[in-house]
DNA sequence: ATTAATTTTGACCAACTGGTTAAACCAATT
DNA sequence: AATTGGTTTAACCAGTTGGTCAAAATTAAT
């Protein structure tokens, strides 16, 4: 019987990822998460050893979603009019479908700053590559001199924070769930113009 | 005697401030902060009758911090060519020195999302007149259509994510403190250049 | 059917949490 | 010297936390 998708042991794995998003590795409470997956605290404890352990693997698990595909994307061919988009297109509507991967994973961080040591390395994430292609493709495309590590975190910027700060936006301006949906849908091509100009305006 | 720098009251104060920016409400044990102070347990309830009442203290405080200045500036009558330097570099300084507000002020709303309840209209925030400014000045200075709330996020989002962001960006570039701040001081100028070759980008 | 191995459970624990209480301290007033 | 008021302390508490353990239930193998 290969049924992983009801077997206790994955069930923990859904039930942690939801409650350690939420709250972080901190907030969460080994009682709601066994709550949650509809089993006895023991039978965490036997398949995960302790509420490391089970964090570990969820934040492993995020951390490479979050991150995976950013390189590749900015590794390949494309000419920057088309990957940029592209890339806001395929990143932003991730974040959209997982929006507390990235506060989760900065919490981790800032709860226990060892999280990073090594992470990059261990996850055989290198931005040399991805920069240095990006580096070319702004000198031969838009002949303009720009810092491609400053313009590269823009990027990442214009993606993550409004995410994070989702519900403060919301506050802010006035807008409940479903006006901020339409806000964020909008905003995707709305960010490309936004970088694709910037480039525009460096030439002359 | 009014000892305000060295009275218990006020160290308690500035102790909860440490620990609360560093681990926020969760993460912070009184414990930790009593010994941050210097003082018994028993004299911090003798101020402050319990935890969120410390904790709103500082989240106040902080808040305002973080949210005061910058309508005041997109309000003001320089032109943007101006505004935008002048912005960037006050705002940018000012999470420089104060680099554990944004998270703090972000995670406190995950944890208790209550708390951004009527926050903007208690502290008499409201975006309404300096959107409204922005927007006009977009359409005057530079003759082009830009949803002024979007490119309002967009230098927000510039701002703030990178300083979130840091330890992140310094593992991923291999950069040490020095070299962060460096790369940080850098920005300032970089990012204001950023945004109004943006604008200029619409132009044609 | 019996054994053996795996999975699941309930009862329990030591450490820690925020918070309380009553007594001690101390400067100022009488 | 005694009293008063605010300040500071040590000892203590009830509830919660992550985690353990031995027994029970279930499944697989002989």
């Amino acid at each position: 019987m290969d049924n992983k998708e009801s077997g206790s042991e994955f069930r923990i794995l859904e039930a942690a990822r939801k409650v350690f998003h939420q709250k972080g590795f901190e907030g969460a409470r080994m009682q709601e998460i066994t709550d949650e997956a509809g089993i006895n605290k023991s039978l965490l404890h036997y398949y995960y050893r302790n509420k490391e352990n089970l964090f570990e693997a969820v934040f492993n698990e995020s951390f490479s979603q979050l991150s995976s595909r950013i390189f590749e994307i900015f590794t390949s061919d494309l000419p920057l009019k088309e990957k940029i988009p592209g890339f806001l297109s395929y990143y932003m509507n991730f974040l959209l479908d997982h929006s507390y991967i990235p506060w989760f994973i900065i919490n981790s961080i800032y709860e226990k700053p060892d999280r990073i040591k090594n992470i990059f390395t261990n996850f055989g994430i290198s931005p040399k590559e991805p920069i240095e292609k990006l580096h070319k493709q702004l000198l031969e495309e838009y002949v303009v001199e720009i810092d491609p590590v400053n313009f590269f975190i823009n990027i990442l910027s214009l993606c993550i924070f409004p995410v994070i700060a989702r519900s403060l936006i919301g506050q802010l301006f006035g807008m409940d769930e479903k006006k901020l949906k339409e806000f964020y849908n909008g905003r995707i091509t709305k960010t490309s113009e936004f970088l694709l100009n910037s480039l525009q305006g460096y030439k002359k």
